[in-house]
DNA sequence: AAAAAAT
């Protein structure tokens, strides 16, 4: 089967064929003569089956024909995450570029006036995530009444996210007449009925059972104390042929801890969770896809669906506790039939989530030793002393930067020791201020003087002029 | 228990 076999445009199968692919994948090719024939189509696929194109493709053709008018998207790609949907309008930037198309990118964190002005110029295709595609229809900026062509991507971690009342909402805003396509990694009596509200008379199309976790892909569990994760995960790096990878934690503030240590230890690493500004987020994303960072720790706004092409390793710093994300993170390696590995650091409060995991992929995943697993076990026992008896010494100033504070041994071996001060201390922004702050104090010092000299705790000694200011007593305590 | 998404 060729891309030329499924009833695309010349213009289409041009861009096709330059971005070097000659045979569509099994979802491509069992939904795209659908969608061309404008059926509503019911699709189970994760991401990495080429889902994506399998909508895209036929999209562009669809909407060749005809004209968009101001603020009346002509077709409609809803996404749960900016990732995603960042992706998907590179998709359609890349597959469309013979085919004239507008599009606008509707997503949170980036400037408005960007967004509206295309809006006003007129789009064939708007890519938004929820919330910020609501913002502008109440905001009168965007009118859903013409929409021909509407896409629920990724429908169940929609609904994981809670988005389901703002599709709903969204979807009663397009016109019944329509065509529909709604794709989900898994197909539960939940997501069917969903389904059912959104689509007329759906051609099913499913490929690969969605908790399949690709062959190619080695897999492995480190059991460790808590203390010795981090100094394990560079054992791992370091053994391991890392090209790049993808390492997952369970929380935002650990993938800024992970990202920090990591950096202090000389790894090339970068961070991405959704508390980072978006423009971060995509620089960060960017870098990583180019190459220019090869570890990415993240939380699970990256688990699903980024698409990143030959990446060597997934590394799990904390287990995730629901299994199918498990599957979902994983599959960030091993794409397209490459190999891939994907190893677990557990530690033994962590093993309770390993059972469904292991129900969900089947088998029982290996356990792997450690070369040098004594080191590991010194470092991380270091780290647990300190943590165990703050008491000793001043407590603060130890406490802060946990395993910065590591072992003197380990921390002479990579680290300079004077990095560690300056980790605890404000950051650059707030030193700026701060200094601002002092020649504001200067220049009015008759004021600062009048007022009872105070200690202030915990900030330093550049402090902002207006934190001197005296409090009532209710505060100060 | 946490992450994502609108400010």
């Amino acid at each position: 089967m060729k891309f030329a076999d499924l009833g695309l445009s010349p213009e289409v199968l041009k861009a096709v064929e330059e971005t070097g692919y000659e045979s569509p994948t099994p979802i491509q090719e069992k939904a795209i003569p659908y969608v061309l024939m404008g059926r509503d189509v019911l699709g189970t696929a994760q991401t990495g089956t080429g889902k994506t194109a399998s909508f895209t493709l036929p999209m562009i053709d669809i909407l060749a024909s005809g004209q968009a008018k101001a603020r009346m998207p002509r077709s409609l790609i809803l996404e749960p995450t900016r990732e995603l949907a960042a992706q998907v309008a590179d998709n359609f930037e890349n597959y469309g570029k013979y085919s004239k198309l507008s599009m606008a990118l509707l997503i949170g964190g980036m400037s408005f006036s960007d967004q509206d002005a295309k809006l006003d110029k007129g789009v064939d295709v708007l890519i938004a995530t929820p919330g910020r595609l609501l913002d502008h229809v109440e905001r009168g900026k965007v009118l859903l009444n013409g929409v021909k062509t509407l896409v629920i991507d990724e429908a169940d971690r929609m609904m994981d996210m809670g988005f389901i009342p703002d599709v709903e909402r969204i979807v009663s805003l397009l016109p019944p007449l329509r065509q529909t396509l709604f794709f989900s990694a898994t197909m539960s009596k939940e997501m069917r009925k969903l389904a059912d509200m959104f689509l007329l008379n759906p051609k099913e199309v499913a490929v690969s059972l969605p908790t399949s976790t690709a062959a190619t892909v080695t897999q492995g569990l480190l059991m460790v104390q808590k203390s010795e994760k981090r100094p394990a995960l560079r054992k791992l790096l370091q053994q391991e042929k890392v090209k790049n990878a993808f390492i997952f934690c369970n929380r935002k503030k650990d993938v800024d801890i992970l990202l920090g240590s990591l950096t202090k230890h000389g790894f090339n690493a970068g961070g991405l969770h959704g508390d980072m500004s978006q423009s971060h987020r995509m620089e960060t994303l960017d870098k990583f896809k180019s190459g220019e960072i090869k570890l990415l720790v993240c939380s699970d706004v990256a688990a699903r669906g980024i698409d990143v092409s030959s990446v060597s390793h997934v590394f799990n710093f904390d287990v995730p506790t629901h299994s199918e994300d498990y599957i979902h993170r994983i599959g960030r390696t091993g794409r397209a039939g490459q190999e891939g590995h994907a190893y677990t650091i557990v530690t033994k409060s962590e093993t309770k989530y390993l059972d469904g995991i292991q129900k969900l992929v089947g088998r029982e995943l290996p356990i792997i030793t450690l070369e040098g697993m004594e080191e590991v076990v010194k470092e991380g026992a270091a780290i647990s002393e300190r943590e165990k008896k703050p008491g000793r010494g001043p407590r603060r100033g130890q406490r802060r930067s946990d395993e910065g504070a590591s072992s003197a041994k380990s921390a002479q071996k990579e680290t300079a020791p004077d990095e560690k001060k300056q980790s605890s201390r404000p950051s650059k922004k707030y030193e700026k201020n701060a200094e601002k702050g002092n020649n504001d104090r200067s220049s009015r010092s008759h004021h600062a003087n009048d007022e009872p000299d105070t200690p202030v705790i915990g900030l330093g000694e550049n402090i902002p002029a207006f934190f001197k200011i005296p409090l009532r007593k209710s505060a100060g305590k």
